[in-house]
DNA sequence: GTAGGGTTAG
């Protein structure tokens, strides 16, 4: 089969490609693209192959002919080279080839921007997009869905997308919808849903805008919302996507509706969609949260291909629904046949088991373990999970060492977590300082407010109580419950 | 004649 066929196919099939369809490219590859002299298109066109397949040896393979060959300075090539190892994870091998390239050009600077993006490096994503606009080169907007996805990745400093949305309005990228879909995504993360909802408004949106503006509803507790747009893309025949029914199953299980939760799995059967482990993975996810673990479980043992994201939904599934000593279990088990490799996801769920379980000292031994055991870099998540643990704990000291030493900004979450278990072990000193924190970086939440007062009630300090309710007369915060956010809510446990 | 980078989901 001649590899354009092969492409086509593959893409016909995105998400799930075909065994057959990689076993039959890496022999085509070997043979006609490895084994005489290849022209650049051939490259090219391979290259892209494994960028699709992830075919990480495949792709070392033809590295190594294209520098034999001395092909090693054709931007095509090595846009296609730095894709290729970039999809299979080798961010080292693809920054070689990106560092290697004598005179670049505007796709050469993405394929690397959207590699880190891609990769969780958003910071390193941002400071190479800078690096690049202190050259000749100028981003184009493909550039610019890039760093800008790489903003959302976490609440820091990396947070310019403002800065970035005012450059696409220059330069007249605003019509595009994936610079859109980045957008809403940002703001939506942020939870700045007056902009999404401007943005979604004067786009013409299509079936990713769809899809991106209901997970923008999911992240803002706006499940009603979601399912809103969701049953408006029904009416209008939107075309429905493995993304829209991942989102709106989330939404269902987020608003408990087990009925609706229900329609959408029988549309997921009818589409043939249940191949898909994200789909999968958010059915189970919304029958557990819905209640029904038994249905949960049985989606799971129906699944035909159980994947890392699959074994995560189960440990989930076993976590979320009060049962954290077996979600633990099934993680050691899997651990122990070694057929699973937990990523980031997977041990953000297993700590957060590990504190609702009051398993202190497992859960600080997990996140060793990650670092140790499975070569995996702690990302703010873990921290703010083992910062939580350790705070429960009541070792204040070290949960206050970690928030400085970690190479994060300590976000709200943190100073959340740390506050509460100052009033839970009446640290006056430490839970001012997180409170006054919590001030600066939620300044509407009554939340921190009312937490420090505790404290100072219950140390005597009835002065000090005094000072804080005049603070919040000050800054106009109230104290009603009704207007909190669940997010606050949760958080004041 | 043929070739390169992009948004949304656990």
């Amino acid at each position: 089969m001649p590899i354009r066929c092969l492409i086509k196919r593959l893409k016909r099939h995105a998400t799930l490609v075909h065994v057959k369809d990689y076993r039959a490219l890496a022999s085509f590859v070997q043979e006609n693209v490895l084994g005489k002299k290849p022209s650049k298109y051939q490259l090219c066109t391979a290259l892209n192959c494994c960028a699709k397949t992830q075919n990480s040896s495949l792709g070392s393979q033809i590295h190594a002919k294209i520098v034999h060959i001395g092909f090693d300075q054709n931007l095509y090539i090595n846009s296609s080279l730095i894709n290729a190892h970039v999809k299979c994870g080798s961010m080292g091998d693809a920054m070689k080839v990106f560092r290697g390239i004598e005179l670049h050009d505007e796709v050469s600077w993405t394929s690397m921007i959207c590699g880190l993006s891609q990769n969780r490096q958003g910071g390193k994503a941002l400071c190479l997009f800078k690096e690049m606009l202190a050259t000749v080169v100028r981003p184009n907007c493909v550039t610019y869905v890039s760093v800008i996805s790489a903003c959302t990745e976490q609440e820091s400093v990396y947070r310019c997308g403002e800065l970035l949305h005012a450059h696409v309005i220059i330069l007249g990228h605003e019509s595009n919808n994936f610079v859109v879909s980045s957008l809403i995504d940002y703001y939506s993360k942020c939870g700045r849903m007056d902009k999404t909802v401007v943005l979604f408004g004067s786009c013409i949106s299509d079936y990713v805008v769809l899809n991106t503006m209901i997970s923008a509803y999911n992240h803002n507790q706006q499940g009603e919302e979601a399912l809103k747009l969701f049953r408006k893309m029904l009416d209008e025949n939107v075309n429905l996507s493995e993304h829209t029914l991942t989102s709106i199953l989330d939404a269902c299980g987020a608003l408990t509706v087990l009925q609706q939760g229900k329609q959408v799995h029988a549309l997921v059967t009818k589409l043939g969609s249940d191949y898909n482990t994200f789909v999968v993975g958010a059915l189970m996810d919304m029958y557990s949260k819905c209640g029904n673990i038994d249905e949960a479980c049985h989606v799971f043992d129906l699944a035909s291909y159980k994947n890392n994201i699959l074994w995560t939904s189960l440990i989930t599934t076993y976590a979320q629904s009060g049962r954290g000593v077996d979600a633990l279990k099934i993680f050691d088990h899997l651990l122990m046949e070694k057929r699973f490799y937990p990523d980031h996801v997977c041990f953000t769920i297993v700590l957060t088991a590990c504190n609702h379980s009051g398993l202190i000292d497992k859960g600080i031994s997990y996140f060793k373990k990650m670092i140790t055991d499975y070569n995996l870099a702690p990302e703010i998540d873990q921290y703010a999970c083992l910062i939580d643990l350790y705070a429960r704990k009541g070792d204040l000291k070290s949960a206050k060492k970690l928030m400085e030493e970690m190479p994060f900004y300590a976000n709200a979450v943190m100073w959340s977590s740390l506050l509460s278990s100052c009033k839970e072990y009446g640290n006056v000193e430490l839970g001012t300082e997180a409170a006054y924190k919590l001030f600066e970086l939620e300044p509407h939440s009554p939340a921190p407010y009312l937490v420090l007062a505790d404290i100072y009630a219950a140390a005597g300090l009835w002065n000090r109580v005094q000072s804080i309710r005049k603070l919040m007369d000050e800054n106009g915060i109230r104290k009603s419950l009704a207007g909190w956010s669940r997010v606050e809510v949760d958080r004041m446990r």
